[in-house]
DNA sequence: TATATTTGTGTATTATAATAAACATAAGGA
DNA sequence: TCCTTATGTTTATTATAATACACAAATATA
């Protein structure tokens, strides 16, 4: 039995992503707000897990050029009517 | 050269991603609002790709079993350095 | 055609995300 | 040690997502 993924969880996730990225491009939390037209506060919330807006998150994945990785995955998701098959 | 997504199309293809989810589970839109206790406005919405909450769209995914799918393809994210590599 | 259901839209109100500014703390470099 | 930078947090204000109605327009269904 695999434990359920929460809500919480994902959101969590998605801030260590931002952080983890973030850092990467060797960027301070203001640089990222800087460069996406975003207070140093939204940043901030958003990777330590609160809750953000739709419009937020893809920014920030946006600029770490994961928009279209990401659109390709919906449009994957789309198309199989049941990702978790066993077959 | 392929063409660069755009956030706004990320939203309407997450729209479309409920809308057909949900009418694979044979459900009105408020259906779905009533089972994740949002209104059937914020779900309105959010098919046709307007802004939305983290939490709404969480929640939306949730419904659907795509979370831990989600969750994954997150942490999948954070140990490449690159998806977009070529080797 | 009627009737019911679903979807799209409008308005007003409430809840909350985003912003701006300030300040404390911690870590790192001079 | 001092000075700078980055992060975390607070308070207050503004912008906007979410809600709760209502109603019109499609879209089934009898």
């Amino acid at each position: 039995m695999i434990d359920a993924v929460t809500i919480k969880e994902v959101k969590l996730q998605l801030g260590e992503l931002c952080k983890q990225k973030r850092q990467s491009y060797d960027m301070s939390q203001q640089d990222l707000a800087e460069a996406l037209e975003l207070s140093r506060y939204t940043v901030q919330k958003f990777e330590n897990g609160k809750n953000a807006t739709l419009d937020t998150v893809l920014k920030i994945v946006n600029h770490f050029d994961l928009l279209g990785n990401l659109y390709q995955a919906l449009k994957d998701l789309e198309k199989s009517n049941d990702i978790n098959s066993l077959y």
